[in-house]
RNA sequence: GCCCUCGUAGCUCAGGGGAUAGAGCACCGGUUUCCUAAACCGGGUGCCGCAGGUUCGAAUCCUGCCGAGGGCACCA
């Protein structure tokens, strides 16, 4: 709609330009929905925004456009009627017809209603999750999952070729402590009458065996692990100095727990990118020495260095430490190259705001190297407090009081926990209510949109049951309540809300609207039966709770999040 | 000190140049012989953090200040 009223109008509008006064060449021609109703189902301000250019008064300018609209004409199936009002604003209703098309339009789109085409051709590259492997899954891992994964699902939606990349490191000092944490306990297994120290945690104290590393996991999980390796192996393990194989089992355990969490949330990665196998590869030094050919990198104290200072901050940065070991900066390059340099269109990484330092150095590299950075998009998300009883829960990583993903999900379920990351702006910092997320009733976001959806299916099984005929000659005109056309207006909009969730990797967008819906099926539901009226009014208005239910569900759909048929 | 994000109703937050600033929760009242009442309807005196600026028009953009969170390592 939007698009034919562009054209009409630019159309109109060029013509109001004179040889003293013409039009700016980039004249964008912006179309609203008005917040009030009563203005109509579409607005544009360009009279207002010509009135300097061609000094006349806006709302004359506004006249003579809708004159020239009418003169054209501009369809009547499509526009009922175009008014001027306020300071200048032009105002378009749409005609009932095109409503009616539309809501056919929806039906017969069915799941793919709200999809589109406007990636198609594009590869995009979600990068997402990409937790090292040293222990389960925290709340805040949570959020970055699921919102990278609605990200990719608002991609894929809108015709994207999308890739979910998980991306680790399993060389480093991280994963090093993590094998000798796991060798320590080993140990206190086979010999339980070790020496043995404490380590304070929190306000408590752990007991470790005397090998335990200062910085080691704490977890209960490690214990477990080691436990088993006691079982399959017995003390065959403790001859070796060697941590590998500790290091190897922790992974291992600890990756299948990882994907056993995301799959509750239903993610699926499509690829695991080691760091390591940069360094493999050689593209880690080569990307040193590409940014050394570009002038940007230079030696100093043994070490190397990038010239971040001469990039627009106050100090240099260094990408190879003394040591020889690379910072993760210069890893994240060659990382971010990669992406490109597979063919990705796009690359879009999920960080949390604790990570916000760290990617324009990342961007300057990328681009330096020849690539252009505006490839790259970064999501950055603020942090996750959960709350109970109106008391912010303690989340400690080497306490276990209430951190892990799964004891969330164990509490809240997973569709509540999906939603409840989903319903904010990533920028603002969130704020769980444990209390409201438990909370099975109408106070609930999650079920007055999933109840919603069941309500619809229960009509239509109760539609059955009655033996209720749908004919194929539905005379759509007959939806002419009130509640009736406000619902087919909302339901319209669903393609370009995910549309523009997409492109601003905004996916609280689609809850919010979604919401929207919800409101505007329950408010006809309250005034318009549907079973029991005559025949043609209520298939008409089952066409139109049918499509409703395809919105819903498609919406849920995108947001991972489970409609239900039944509640 | 510097950088990033945020500051909107009692609480949690939408809105991010446009017409009278919205929703949920909480609180008060009402609606069911009828397809799911997990619903619907009614009830708001908000310096849109403060002060300037840009604009025909600012909650929205710019600058400064105040407040909250995060980041500023040869840690990841």
């Amino acid at each position: 709609m939007t698009e034919y009223l562009e054209q009409s109008l630019r159309r109109v509008v060029s013509g109001l330009a004179t040889s003293e006064t013409p039009l700016p060449d980039d004249l964008e021609l912006e179309f609203e929905q008005p917040k009030n109703p009563e203005h109509g189902d579409l607005s544009t301000n360009v009279a207002m925004k010509l009135a300097r250019v061609l000094r006349r008064a806006p709302r004359a300018i506004a006249q003579d456009i809708v004159d020239g609209l009418q003169a054209l004409p501009v369809d009547p199936l499509r526009i009922d009627s175009i008014d001027v009002a306020g300071a200048g604003f032009i105002n378009f209703r749409f005609a009932t017809g095109f409503l009616q098309k539309g809501l056919s339009g929806i039906l017969a789109a069915g799941p793919a209603f709200g999809h589109s085409e406007s990636g198609k051709g594009k590869r995009v590259l979600v990068e997402y999750v990409s937790a090292n492997p040293t222990g389960p899954l925290t709340v805040g891992h949570g959020r970055n999952a699921v919102l990278g994964d609605t990200i990719a699902n608002l991609f894929a939606a809108c015709g994207y070729d999308v890739t979910r990349e998980y991306y680790f490191n399993d060389a480093g000092r991280q994963m090093r402590v993590l094998g000798e944490s796991v060798r320590a306990r080993y140990l206190g297994f086979v010999d339980p009458d070790g020496e043995t120290r404490l380590i304070s945690s929190g306000e408590t104290e752990i007991e470790v065996p005397a090998s335990f590393p200062e910085d080691g996991y704490l977890g209960g999980y490690i214990v477990d692990i080691a436990q088993q390796l006691f079982e399959q192996h017995g003390d065959a393990l403790a001859a070796d100095d060697s941590v590998e194989p500790f290091q190897q089992a922790a992974q291992t355990a600890i990756f299948a727990e990882i994907d056993a969490t995301l799959a509750r949330l239903g993610i699926r990665m499509d690829e695991h990118f080691n760091e390591r196998s940069l360094y493999e590869s050689g593209k880690v030094w080569e990307t040193v020495d590409r940014l050394r050919e570009k002038g940007y990198v230079y030696d100093a104290d043994g070490a190397v260095w990038f010239k971040t200072s001469e990039l627009g901050k106050e100090k240099d940065t260094v990408l190879v430490k003394s040591t020889g070991e690379p910072t993760y900066r210069l890893p994240d390059i060659a990382y971010h190259v990669s992406k490109l340099e597979r063919g990705f269109d796009l690359a879009v990484d999920v960080f949390g705001a604790d990570h916000i330092a760290t990617y324009p150095d990342v961007l300057e590299g990328v681009r330096i190297l020849g690539f252009d950075p505006s490839r790259i998009d970064v999501v950055i998300y603020q942090f996750v407090t959960l709350v109970r009883g109106g008391q912010p829960v303690k989340m400690s990583t080497r306490k276990a009081t209430y951190e892990t993903l799964d004891d969330l999900m164990d509490e809240v379920g997973e569709d509540v926990t999906r939603f409840f990351f989903l319903m904010r702006s990533s920028n603002t910092h969130l704020e769980f209510d444990l209390d409201l997320a438990k909370e099975a009733s109408e106070k609930n976001p999650v079920f007055y949109l999933q109840y919603a959806h069941a309500r619809i299916c229960a009509i239509l099984r109760k539609a059955e049951e009655v033996g209720f005929v749908f004919d194929d000659t539905t005379d759509l005109s007959l939806l002419n309540h009130e509640t009736e056309s406000a619902l087919i207006k909302v339901l319209l909009q669903l393609s370009d809300v995910i549309g523009g969730a997409a492109e601003t990797r905004e996916p609280h967008r689609v809850a919010t609207y979604l919401r929207e819906v919800a409101v505007a099926f329950n408010q006809f539901y309250q005034h318009c039966r549907i079973i029991g009226e005559e025949q043609g009014l209520a298939t008409a208005r089952m066409a139109l709770a049918r499509a409703t239910r395809t919105v819903l569900a498609n919406g849920l759909s995108v947001l991972g999040i489970s409609a239900p048929e039944r509640m």
